[in-house]
DNA sequence: AACAGCATTGTTAACGTGTGCATTTCTATG
DNA sequence: CATAGAAATGCACACGTTAACAATGCTGTT
């Protein structure tokens, strides 16, 4: 059986409360009495049981990230990034847990019992009542990547919607009028801000493009592929295309160069993340970076702050997107 | 403040107890009264508290997923990978906790009050002391990855050796006997069961390769690029060259191309892992399949297990690695 | 020496839950 | 109706820790 401040109490010849006051650094004890009774447990490898700490306190130490979803439309990178910039906050003081909030069966196992705050990857709106019930219950909580209105919520938010205005911009400025786009997982709040930073952009240049020009995928490497397969077909084929993520770009460069093609003499292509392998893609991918770890390091700061304050006050920021060109569009 | 079953058992009449009971399927109750406090507990949207729990039963149900490092050498998709296979086992019955063991300052807090269970995804010979550390403890422990003879673990290996044998091999049987190796980090024990599988291959076929043909790597793209440049260099060019890992093979072929040759008709390049993005690469890429997602499945299944019969004995399994050929390896 | 104030320490209960043993209730049998 | 045994329920304590309030000891002042 583990030591307990039972077991150093009898051995200093204090009580169980004296040792509690020496290990919490109360100002209530004799700074002689404190060291002992340090000495002592540093010497008998004591560790509080967390358990009871909890249980007294009324905290847990546990803190969710939570993703929409990880079955399907979360990638490498974006998980890597987000567990990354949480990690390098929280260190050790709190246990980390990750989930998708679609794993849930029920979300009433979710609570301030369980969680001390939690971080909602927000992918789509589907999280929605996640998110409402986590607020009606008064758990500590940050929002990244969607913005939130109908919560009161801190919510930090990467500008997708400008980043694909400027991409598409750029393409135009390279002399692209036939600009097609192949869109993330329908559904996803991301895919419409990128569609519509998109669309905003053919607007201002007074650019209008067929519904053919219109092709969903799934974020991921396949349906990019097969996306880009279906543009090939078209007969009007487009000179450019914005890939609504990187992994989806990759897999469309590869649809072309199946077919004899190339990136980007007859075809450029262009990406949204800016994962780690763009840069190394032949050609390396044109793209927009999304500072997924760091929007993850502040939301877990924010949140670490509201949990000690137990103040929080609605907040939107916009995390800024930047255009990364390569060498995947040619100007024509 | 929550529910706790002292609030059920005054509105169902009954003591703490038998709401325990109730609760707990135990055979000491009435079944009518059992559906009435769970009708209760149910309408009350009672949870238990699981600190209590926990500090009653002696368990936390939190099971540690930790990794050596997760500062450097370790790939997005490796980490998705070992966290989906666990989490599939797992789903909400525990907390998983992802940290990397340099994280740790001391191990002191990592102990059975605070896991249930460990699963170690060792990368190298510096978490040895972690390891030996929890089996003194006596904390339920897997390690995946590495073979570990000094403790009573269970462990899951993929064979990282006979893949890299093999995949030499048909190097070989494709005609090349200039290859070289850009290995993975150096300490890392997949890095050197990786190069003794090419060694191992090379010697069977009485192919010596010069020394320069032994380029260090860093598991990364940055570092196959930087290494593949080196090799470009040589007066005495590889005709093929095996990369430890599919992230160093994207930046190797991308240091081809910027030269203005070609993969594979001016050198042939095969990785190791066959991560998602792979098959996607121009050429696609022949490489080893590692089943990392599977590997973790297991571990984490032979964790709760060993966790629910208090049992465990050691074993080493081997999982199988698997060529798999592409377009990146030419014939000649 | 007596008293007041402050510092230090201890007693007791709390946190929410599970369980061993005691008590009560119910049922079957003679 | 009385008795025995089984079923059901409750009492009291435990788990390890923190904290409110009580008690004790020490120091300084008059």
């Amino acid at each position: 059986m583990s030591v307990t401040i039972k077991d150093i109490a009898k051995l200093a010849g204090v009580s169980h409360t004296t040792v509690s006051r020496a290990l919490n650094d109360s100002p209530l004890i004799n700074p002689e009495t404190k060291e002992r009774i340090k000495a002592i447990a540093g010497s008998m490898n004591y560790t509080p049981n967390y358990s009871a700490r909890s249980l007294v306190l009324d905290r847990s130490y546990n803190l969710g990230l939570f993703f929409t979803t990880l079955h399907t439309g979360t990638s490498a990178g974006f998980l890597y990034e987000a567990i990354k910039g949480v990690n390098d906050v929280i260190k050790d003081d709190y246990n980390l847990i990750v989930r998708g909030i679609d794993d849930y069966k029920s979300f009433h196992k979710v609570n301030r019992k369980n969680f001390d705050g939690i971080i909602v990857m927000s992918q789509s709106e589907s999280d929605q009542s996640f998110i409402e019930y986590a607020s009606d219950k008064e758990i500590p909580l940050v929002v990244l990547n969607r913005p939130v209105e109908s919560v009161q919520v801190m919510n930090f938010v990467p500008d997708d919607q400008s980043g694909a205005y400027r991409l598409t911009e750029y393409l135009v400025q390279q002399g692209h009028r036939h600009i097609a786009i192949i869109e993330g997982k329908q559904g996803f709040k991301s895919t419409q801000a990128r569609r519509d930073g998109y669309r905003e952009a053919l607007r201002k240049h007074g650019i209008t493009v067929p519904e053919a020009y219109y092709v969903s995928g799934n974020y991921d490497l396949e349906s990019g592929h097969a996306a880009m397969s279906k543009l090939l077909e078209l007969p009007d084929r487009p000179t450019a295309v914005f890939c609504c993520n990187d992994d989806m770009a990759l897999g469309a460069v590869k649809a072309v160069t199946e077919r004899g093609l190339s990136v980007p003499e007859d075809i450029s292509v262009a990406g949204f993340d800016d994962h780690l392998f763009s840069a190394f893609m032949s050609p390396a991918l044109t793209t927009v970076r999304r500072p997924i770890e760091e929007l993850s390091r502040a939301g877990a700061e924010k949140l670490l702050k509201f949990i000690e304050t137990k103040h929080s006050e609605k907040s939107v920021v916009l995390f800024h997107t930047e255009l990364v060109i390569r060498d995947s569009v040619k100007s024509i």
